[in-house]
DNA sequence: AGCGGCTCCATAGGTAGACTATATAATAGT
DNA sequence: ACTATTATATAGTCTACCTATGGAGCCGCT
């Protein structure tokens, strides 16, 4: 038997699904973003910890995000990042990009 | 400037995108999977041959397609691959997988 | 005749990006 | 106390596509 596949996050996805997320419930700590994509993508996709925090670090040193340390809702040190303007602007040209690409996919794959 | 970046198949697709493009048009060899791929994704989609030889030779050891060398159109030796009956039922597990995973991004991203 | 361009296959090596595994630590509940 | 949950972080691995390169045959052009 194959090992059943846990749910995964498609490589060259991740940063936009992290910026959408900043972009929809405004500063968020990383946590609660991994929580939040798994929610809202109905289980589907899961954010492991070993690619999300690389990620939000990468992210922080491109100027796409901030971070700040607070005190999160269950009183325990959080990170909480927000969207730069240039975090902004990255998401949409992500978006685009990532529709474009998938159109063509869909181009190719569908039934004709 | 960022150097414009060149077509790209997104990780996780090619086999998908060799495996339509056999059911397509029936037994073809590698060149004409990737010039079909180019052409009807409107030139968004290259498949570089450095990624395909090597796919369809796993694609060969795992059964989902069969080789037979050829004279081409063009009167060159090609090796003209078909699928096979697993091949066809990989081809419908990946595309019920990409949609469902792609279906699950789009929640994401979806404006709201 | 020679040359470049296109067709066709193939492999070695590099790289990007997500994963596994692990470590740390504080809080809440039982 | 003990356990589960919340929360961050890093090292190392692995998959998969890309770059670069090589070879070979056919065709058209000059």
């Amino acid at each position: 038997m194959e090992p059943l596949k846990r749910p995964e996050i498609p490589p060259g996805t991740l940063y936009m699904l992290i910026l959408k997320s900043l972009a929809r419930l405004g500063p968020m700590h990383g946590y609660g973003i991994a929580q939040h994509v798994h929610q809202i993508s109905d289980d589907v996709l899961q954010v492991e910890e070993g690619s999300l925090y690389p990620a939000l670090q990468r992210m922080l040193i491109k100027g796409w995000v901030l971070a700040e340390w607070k005190q999160s809702e269950n009183n325990r040190r959080a990170r909480y990042y927000s969207l730069t303007p240039q975090g902004r602007k990255q998401l949409a040209h992500e978006i685009r990009e990532f529709e474009r690409v998938m159109a063509a996919i869909v181009r190719v794959i569908q039934p004709a």
